[in-house]
DNA sequence: CCGTCAATAATTTGATCATATTCTCGGGCA
DNA sequence: TGCCCGAGAATATGATCAAATTATTGACGG
């Protein structure tokens, strides 16, 4: 193998690209309000400028970057009617996901979200903002795409670039161990093929998380 | 001036043909099914490669087009769980639109709705389906506007650019007069700010349309 | 004489293009 | 039928041009 900058995989540039900058959004690295450059981008990652520039006008496209109108790219900062925007698509998409999930849903399908919900525990009790983000993600993800509509997942999926910047923030001042853990809930409304269960579960998850999301945005935005 | 290649404003090359390719597939010049290729658009288009890659890029992360896993570009044949879960997001999203948008209608903003109406008639008559696709987007999109939500605009737009291109087969075979007129409702509702029906008439809207596209692909499908 | 503002120069960043390389698909041949 | 090779298309790079922000300098007013 002769070539050196080809990624993991046969993956395209790309797509490498893509990958790593939409993680930075959702695990905290890039912060809203964050400049970001196509120059630092092609220093920092060591790519050309071509997939930078196809990496960043896709998450334009998603809403997880924006234009300033002159030619520069940020993070956008969330204002409040927008995070409310982003928290009633939520409250409308992601419970029927979960209800189409549970529909389906296998037993080793519940261990597989178990064995995420166990990892995210562990990053709470550690106290590492980044992997409970991760894994955060990593359960909704793995309980969406059980749900069997890729178009409703990619719905979802690009509200949680959105909103995903606007989390560390929020974390950040965060005790760990308050949440009445809808997880649990949802686990057992999974294992009982309870559907409207599984809604409620998850129409509280989702409701807890943008709350808290709002009500710290609208004390530090005042 | 010695530049040659600029578009008609000071828009980037990228958005233009962005745009370009987006009326495209929304009002029935790009089939679904139909091949993509970068440097057909270059040649037609008479640009470079990589604005065209650029354009096409926001339009694969928008759904509007898709990756066929090797390196081809296709339209996307919607199936029929596709189309549903278009359905369900429309249904919840857009009469969400409407009810805020009523809130904020003034009487001009209904006057401009009303002649675009007009326009969307003299097309049905005229039998124009290009322009009858342009002015019923314009319509909702202009409706939309009025919400002040551009996030749950934007999702909605998405929406659109992945049913849309479907959108033309059906309406080929389509008499020009059956439909009940939801338009006219909707406008008695706006003129009364009664948000609860002007739910009801997008809702009813959108249902009557995507039911439509369900049966004749339902069929066709077979 | 100093501080502030404005105009201009320099640097940084974005946009586009032309070119080279890599990969996929399809036809020809064993 | 299976393999190899050539044509064509996509990906990625670097160079070039244009635009915008930032820094600098000079003049004016206090």
């Amino acid at each position: 193998m002769t070539q050196s900058k080809t990624g993991p995989a046969g993956l395209p540039t790309h797509e490498v690209v893509y990958r790593r900058i939409r993680d930075m959004l959702l695990f905290g690295e890039l912060a809203p309000g964050q400049a970001v450059t196509i120059q630092g981008l092609v220093a920092d990652l060591d790519v050309g400028m071509t997939p930078v520039r196809e990496a960043l006008r896709r998450l334009t496209a998603e809403g997880a970057l924006s234009f300033l109108g002159n030619r520069r790219i940020t993070v956008p900062l969330l204002s409040l009617s927008e995070l409310d925007q982003l928290s009633l698509a939520r409250r409308m998409l992601e419970p029927e996901l979960a209800s189409r999930a549970c529909e389906r849903v296998t037993k080793k399908d519940i261990d597989v979200l178990r064995s995420i919900d166990v990892l995210l525990d562990q990053a709470i009790a550690a106290n590492d903002m980044r992997n409970y983000l991760a894994r955060n993600y990593d359960f909704h993800k793995a309980l969406y795409g059980l749900a069997d509509a890729a178009i409703l997942s990619s719905l979802v999926d690009g509200l949680w670039l959105r909103f995903g910047p606007s989390l560390r923030g929020v974390l950040a001042t965060l005790e760990p161990l308050e949440t009445p853990d809808m997880h649990k809930v949802l686990l057992t409304a999974l294992e009982e093929k309870d559907a409207v269960a599984a809604k409620k579960a998850v129409e509280s998850d989702v409701s807890q998380g943008m709350d808290r999301l709002r009500s710290k945005l609208a004390t530090a935005g005042d």
